[in-house]
Formats: C-alpha cells, sequence, structure tokens
DNA sequence: TGTTAGCACTCTCCATCGATGAGTGCTAAC
DNA sequence: GTTAGCACTCATCGATGGAGAGTGCTAACA
C-alpha cells in the first residue's frame, strides 16, 4: 500500500486537529471540518490504511484517531509547511537580544525564559561547552591588607576575579614579580598539562612568596579545573508541562519532574547529535521517561569554537511548525549575540 | 472555658499524629494510639471542647478532626518540643558550608538546595539586601586591541570585572591616569549621587579619553544601580510540593506554582518582619495563595550589614519542630560562612 | 460531677450499573 | 471506487447503594 494525495491530507488533517484539540479525531468529524469532498465512509477506508500503515492509531477501541510517533515523523518530514517565525514573535526576540547583557550566564537564563514564553513549553538551554580551560593571564590588584583581588583572564577570553589570601603584605612590585612568573611559565597551559616541572620552577623563583602561590594554585586549580557551571544546563518554563492535557496526570508529572533535576540526564538529551536543527519524536527519544515527549533542539556557535545548544521539550503533541521556527530563529539569534559581545 | 493539661496533651496528639499522617484523626483512634487513661468518649468530649475553642476543626460531619490554623498556632506556641537538629543533619549542613564557594550567587543557590532536601519543602532564600552600591575603586587591565578590563571595587567588596571598549589603544599609564582620576572624584559616592560638576571635573582633567570614560561611565551605572539581580530571591524544591498530599490536585499546584513565579510577591512574603525566626501559619499569610500553607523564615546578617533572609515554604500540616530546628541552624551557619568569607 | 457504654445518625468513599454517545468495521448497493 | 446503513464496542457520566469511620446524645455508673 501506498501513501497518495489523499491520504496524505487525511493525516495532515489528523495531526493538525489534533494538535489544535488534544482530542482522537474520528472520521465523521474529518468529513464536515476539512471538507475532503468524499464521505466520511471513504475516509474511515483510507484511515484503516493509515492505520495498517502504522501513521495513526487509535487510543481504544472506538475511540477516533490519534496520529503515532510515526505518524508525527511523517508530518514534520513530508506533511508540515515550513513556517516563517511569525513577526511579533521575531521582534521580542530581537528587542531582548538587544538589552545590555553582562554575563554569559545571564544569557543563557534569558534565552531560556524567552523560549519558553514564546512556545508555552519547557525549554532546555546547555550553556556553551568550554572545552579545556587555559591559562591565558594573570593580574594581582591590591584589595585589603593581607589580601588581593587576582584577575586571571583564560585564553579563550573569559575573565574571572577572585580574593586571595597572602599572608603578609606585598608590595606592588613582589605582586607584579609573581604575576610575571606565572604569566610566563603557564601561558597556554590547562592545569592538567602544569607539570611538576614547571611548578618547580615557579617555587623556585619566587621562594618567598610560598603562601601566595599556594593560594593562587589552589584557586587556579578551581577555575581552570572543567569548570561544571558554565556547561550546567538550564530550565526555564517546568511549569508550563502543568498546562499540557496530557499531563493532567499528577504520576506523569512527577516522573518528568524527576528528570529534570538530573542534569546528567538532560544533558545527554540536549547534546546534539549533528549540528543545527534536531526533532526527536517520542519514542525517538533514548530516554524512557521523555517515550510521550518531542524534543526540538538546535546548536549555536560563539566564534566556531565553543558549541552549546537549545531544545524545547513538550507532549509529543506539540505544534511543531512553530517551535521549529522559534527555535530555528532563536539560535541564529543567540549567535549572533554571543559573536557580538565577545567579538 | 479553659484549656487544661488533657486538653493540651489531645490538642498534641491531633496535631502530631495529623502531622505524621494527614489524615483527620477520631476520638477513637486518639484513645488506641496514644494511651490516654481515659475512654474515647471522653476524649469525644474534649474534642467538643476544643472545636468550640477554635482549635480544631472537621473537614465534613462526622470525619475525624484536624487542627485549625489557631490550633497549630497554639502547638507551635506552647506545646511543641523544642527541637534540636539531629546530628546527621547538623553534620550535613556543616560539611557542605565547608565547601569552597566563590560566589554569592552560588552560596544563595547552594543553601536553597540544601534547605530544601533537608526538609522535603520548598525552600526560598533572598540574597543580602546591598543597599545603596558605592563605588570603591577602580582598576584597567589590558585584554584585547581596542578593549580593556575594568575592575570595579565596591565599597562594600564586591569586586566585578567588565569588558569595555575604549576605541583607540592607549598606554598603561594613560588607563592608569584615567582610573586614578576616577578613584579621586568618585570614591565613596553611588551613582545617584555623582553630581554633573563631579562628571564636569572628570571629562575636564581627561579630555581626551572620551570613549573610554563614556563607556567606563555607562558600566558604572549598571553596576552601581540598584543591583535587582543580587536581590531576586532563589527557590529550592518546587517540585516537593508535589509529593504532599494537600496538592494532589492540580489546581493548586497550578495556582501555588504562579505565585513562584512572581518574585516581588515572594519578596515581599520572605521580606521579615522583625530579625530572627518567624512562623508564619496558614491564613496569617497575608497572600491569599498561601492560605494552606506556612512558611518558616529567617534572617541572616554578614558583618551586620547587609540582611537577606532564608525560608521554607510547606502545607499548613507541616513538621514545625523539626523545620524550625533545620532553619534555625542553617541562618547560624549561613552567617558565619558569609562573614568569614568577606572577612 | 466526671466518665463511660451504647446507639442512632451522618457523610465520604467506592464499586456497580445502565444509559448515552462517539466512532468503527463490515456489507451491500450505487 | 464511493457511499449509506447498521450492528457493535467502549469510555464517560450520573445514580444507587452498601461499608466504614466518626460523631453527638443519652443514660448509667463511680
Amino acid at each position: 500500500m501506498q501513501m497518495d494525495e489523499r491520504k496524505r491530507k487525511i493525516l495532515r488533517a489528523i495531526v493538525q486537529d489534533y494538535i489544535a484539540t488534544a482530542e482522537p479525531i474520528g472520521s465523521r468529524t474529518i468529513a464536515r471540518k476539512f471538507d475532503m469532498g468524499v464521505s466520511s465512509a471513504t475516509i474511515r477506508n483510507e484511515m484503516a490504511d493509515l492505520e495498517d500503515l502504522g501513521f495513526i492509531e487509535q487510543p481504544y477501541t472506538s475511540a477516533g484517531r490519534i496520529p503515532s510517533d510515526a505518524g508525527y515523523r511523517y508530518f514534520v518530514d513530508c506533511l508540515m509547511d515550513p513556517q516563517v517565525l511569525n513577526p511579533e514573535d521575531m521582534e521580542i526576540i530581537e528587542r531582548e537580544s538587544t538589552k545590555r547583557i553582562n554575563e554569559l550566564q545571564e544569557v543563557i537564563a534569558h534565552t531560556s525564559k524567552l523560549l519558553s514564553e514564546l512556545t508555552n513549553l519547557t525549554s532546555l538551554v546547555l550553556g556553551p561547552h568550554k572545552g579545556k580551560s587555559t591559562f591565558g593571564k594573570m593580574h594581582f590588584l591590591p584589595y585589603q591588607p593581607g589580601q588581593v583581588i587576582m584577575v586571571i583572564v583564560k585564553e579563550n577570553g573569559v575573565v574571572e576575579n577572585h580574593i586571595i589570601d597572602v599572608g603578609e603584605n606585598l608590595t606592588a612590585e613582589e605582586l607584579q614579580q609573581v604575576a610575571g612568573v606565572f604569566n610566563q611559565k603557564m601561558r597556554g597551559y590547562s592545569i592538567g598539562q602544569v607539570k611538576r616541572s614547571i611548578l618547580h620552577e615557579i617555587y623556585s623563583e619566587l621562594s618567598r612568596q610560598r603562601l601566595l602561590i599556594d593560594n593562587a594554585l589552589d584557586m587556579l586549580r578551581a577555575i581552570l579545573d572543567d569548570n561544571e557551571d558554565e556547561e550546567r544546563i538550564h530550565l526555564g518554563g517546568t511549569l508550563n508541562m502543568l498546562n499540557q492535557p496530557e499531563f493532567k496526570d499528577l504520576s506523569k508529572v512527577k516522573t518528568l519532574f524527576k528528570v529534570f533535576e538530573e542534569n546528567e540526564s538532560l544533558k545527554k538529551v540536549l547534546t546534539p547529535r549533528q549540528e543545527g536543527l534536531n526533532v526527536t519524536i517520542g519514542g525517538e527519544n533514548t530516554l524512557k521517561e521523555f517515550r510521550d515527549c518531542s524534543i526540538i533542539s538546535a546548536t549555536y556557535k560563539v566564534n566556531g569554537l565553543m558549541i552549546g545548544a537549545v531544545g524545547v521539550l513538550g507532549p509529543t503533541r506539540m505544534d511543531y511548525a512553530k517551535v521549529i521556527a522559534i527555535v530555528d530563529f532563536m539560535t541564529r539569534s543567540l549567535t549572533e549575540v554571543l559573536t557580538k559581545h565577545r567579538r
């Protein structure tokens, strides 16, 4: 049996109606709502075929039909009109992205919020994978007696500042000397690459500032170590799930929310299989808790180097055309903002 | 009618049993479970009295009794054994608080998480109210061509760094000169106090670095302006509410979660009426959405200056003794950590 | 006077039952 | 290939009617 034009038309009608109403739809309703030019009986026959093909299914005998995962997949791949994001949403995204935003962490939180508000679904944003952080440059600035501000510039351009103890009062010259040695010996190294010989050299050149060096190295280890923080996943609009009729059952909500608390699983889900846009439908999800959900995700770049991903999670019955348009536009906008920001 | 010892004993039994089981309790059960030395009929009479006094109520005719808000209040004020935090929890808190934590924001997130995990309820943490931020000191450090790192030390000791454009390449001496002028003119001032005359002086002394000054002032305005971010409320364990039998009704969950999204209301709820520990029970809440909830909150200090608050939100039926002990210990620990951290 | 036993009464909870209605699959006619 | 007709299925909803828990009241008892 083959798909023909009429079958496609009927399948499209079923998917669109179910996306809108969340109710199984019957042959009579299709004939009435979408004027097919044929009677309900004919549609009934076609629907039997569509069921044989695996594109639709009945929740129970003599209910209407709903799309199966395969049906959604066919819809997304072959039937859906690729939608241009509606101008209002586009404007919102662009307006929001021009706001002054300082911290990467804030950009992520902001993106996440926007995404969930526009889709009324749950958004997932994975911060840029930083790769191995390598030491770029270090400065010391005076702070309180016995403490200094240590400013670290990593090679990828990220700047961090921390306060460390130096024990005794050191002069500006002494501090500069210490920083100079660090800058000379460690530039371009990740903390793992700093061999004992290098440490040895540092200590021997700066034998008198032992406490300062110890504290600085401690801090560097913490900073340059694969910093989980920026790789953490950010969730937005988890509560939107409560508005979806498929989650009117509390136990379903709970299992879903339990997953939300496990960062590792989420990271795996969102980590892109390939660059660009991905659509994962229902049972295609590796995570069994998401077998009733679909995920639209896309990657973004910064300087072509760091790679992160944003995604939207919703029930399998979601407005694919719209969500895809939003996610697509959002990643483009995000790439642009981040590139501008750290030019 | 007066409360006597037996009435108190019965009320305590009702509250404790209801806290544990979430089921209305009847006279027969009380007589059986807690050996009162009297028959159920006697307890029945006493319960009728307690109901007249307003301490207990029936959800419906011929169900058992449950404590009223007034009943909980009486329990908390007069009946409850003040509980010492159990050693395991105490150890957890102390172990966690010794972890290296750099950012204030992280301390807050961490506290919130810990609090919700220990209580199985929802935690609220209000970051320190920073008051007006005033300018302390500024430094410039080299970054990329055309950009520099601006390090701001506020008078309260907070250090921030930001990257700003300087247009042309400036020498280290020029940068130091600019910073010197800022440090001399603006020390101790909040951005609102910087009068036009001061700006005028800065511009006239540094007529050539116009772009740098403009950008620096822009950034200072953003940084010193009442930074909402650090005053934002942090929620933890919102999902714990789903495990409470009183929220098995989805619509209740939704109204509650809606409030969670309004930071302003939450801030108001948590902003302490007085220093130290506060218990707000059910209908005592000003927020009508929280009329079925109780809040245990407490304030914490940093250097006796900044004041924030932590709180735990749960159903009216909560284990007051335990939660109070946890919140109390937690604020003490928090005060200690923060004081040590920014000594 | 306080305590207890007994009893009728109330009200929720739960399972059962039947009517309703939406929708299907099949057959036969067009 | 399309359509009308019809029997059949199954979820939903409201009504019904025990079962069980708990109360309030009365009367007896110490």
